[in-house]
This record gives C-alpha cells, structure tokens and sequence, in this order.
DNA sequence: TCTTAATATCGCCATATGGCGATATGTAAT
DNA sequence: ATTACATATCGCCATATGGCGATATTAAGA
C-alpha cells in the first residue's frame, strides 16, 4: 500500500507530472528542468526527490551536472506501470505540447549558468 | 492534465485506495464503509465526492441508502485504466485481506442504524 | 587551494487536505 | 405530520504540501 500511495501522490502535482513528461522524451539536469518549469530550482530539487523516492526517475553524473531520466527498470511495480502509461498518456496536451517545442531549442552548455 | 491529476489525487489517500479495494469485491453504503474503515460519516462521504469526481465510482439508491460501487465505464479514461489496475494491484495487502475478511460477515440490515 | 557553478537541504510561509462534530437534506415508515 | 435514519454539507482544526530564499554540499577548473 505504501509504495502505491508514494507513486500516486508523486503524480497528484501537476509540476511533477509535467517533469516526467519532459523526461519522457529527453534526460534532463536539474537546471534545465527549472528554466522549462518556471520553478526556483529548490523547488524543482525538491519534487525531484519526490519521484525519485517513489521510484519513477534514474539519474547520472554528468561533469558539473545531474542528469535525471525516467526509471526503465524500476523497483517498483506501480512506478514502472504509471510510467508505461505515462509514455502515451498526455502526449496531446497543449501545454506539454509547447514544452517539448522548447526542449528541441535547448541547449545545456547555454541555459545552465544562468 | 486537470482530469489525470483528479485521478492521481483520488488515489493518493490510504482511506479513499481502501475504499476502491473494498467496493471492488461488494458494493457498500456509507454507513458500511464507515464501519469498516472506522472514520467518521462524513468524512467518508467527503472520500466518496472525491473518488466520484475523479469518475471512479457510481451510485444507486436502494430504500434508505446509497450504495455505491466502483464505475465500470467510466467517463475518464484514467480512471478506467486505475480502476483496471486496482481490480489486481494490492490484492495480496495483508491490512486489506483483513478488511475483506469483515466484508463477509456484513449484513446491511444488521450494521447500519448503530 | 580557491573559485565557480550545480545540486541538495533547511527554514519559513501560505494554502490544501484529512479529520471531526454539528447541521441540513432527503427518504421511508409510523 | 412526525419521527427516524442515511447521507451530504458546513465550519473548524491540525497537519501536509508546494512554493521560495538562504545556506550547505559537491565537483570541476583555474
């Protein structure tokens, strides 16, 4: 039950959703996600943790970088499932939509350093 | 977006999860998930506006109660891809084996009017 | 070593949420 | 009509949560 309740509430925020559709189609760093989002980046650290605790992102080092991506092999049964769906669910949404357009313009090296 | 997170915040609450997995063996009134949840009347009614509003149950009147039950076509597609997750997700929680254990020896008759 | 940049954590605040009792509403039976 | 009971709604409270800025912490480079 515990784990279940970890995957919903980590999808309940719609900022935490907007993260993993982003991470769906591109791995990201934590200050790239803060200029898409429009969030301090304590916040976005924040909710990063979040889904990470419940078992929906992976992440690697990078030189001065955390790279965060969506967990292909989770641990946990409900993130991997929530993720599959995830991968369609939403693609046509107008807001996430004009995010991913975004995503193809950016570039790591100039946006972070801000 | 909005209608996903409906979904994802109905399903974020223990109680509301439990209340799923109980209708999705019986379909109950109030004042039995009352009982077998040990809330308050209204706070399981407060629950099941919640769960409706995110389209993941119905309700029909029978004398003086109103049972409900999980909705089986549902208008949100996300809470028909829930509900057909939940129908086997959390069948083996040892806290809800012990809930549906009480299901059978309810008698509508018997336990309401307490 | 010192600086700089990226990330994580901490402390705070405003709002959201789950809980309750009290009350309103609806319905059936006397 | 009145009573009784099931349910919904309201108002309140304590806690949880999302947001931020400030402050560690970590890592790379000068």
């Amino acid at each position: 039950m515990k784990s279940f309740i970890r995957v919903t509430k980590a999808l309940s925020d719609p900022n935490r959703v907007r993260i993993i559709k982003l991470l769906g189609h591109k791995e990201l760093c934590v200050c790239e996600l803060k200029n898409l989002l429009g969030l301090a980046q304590s916040t976005v650290s924040k909710h990063l943790k979040v889904l990470d605790d419940a078992g929906l992102l992976a992440f690697r080092k990078d030189g001065p970088w955390i790279i965060y991506r969506l967990a292909n092999d989770s641990e946990s049964h409900y993130a991997a499932a929530m993720l599959e769906h995830l991968a369609v669910w939403l693609e046509d949404d107008p807001e996430l939509i004009e995010m991913r357009l975004q995503l193809k313009h950016i570039d790591r090296e100039r946006i972070c350093a801000a």
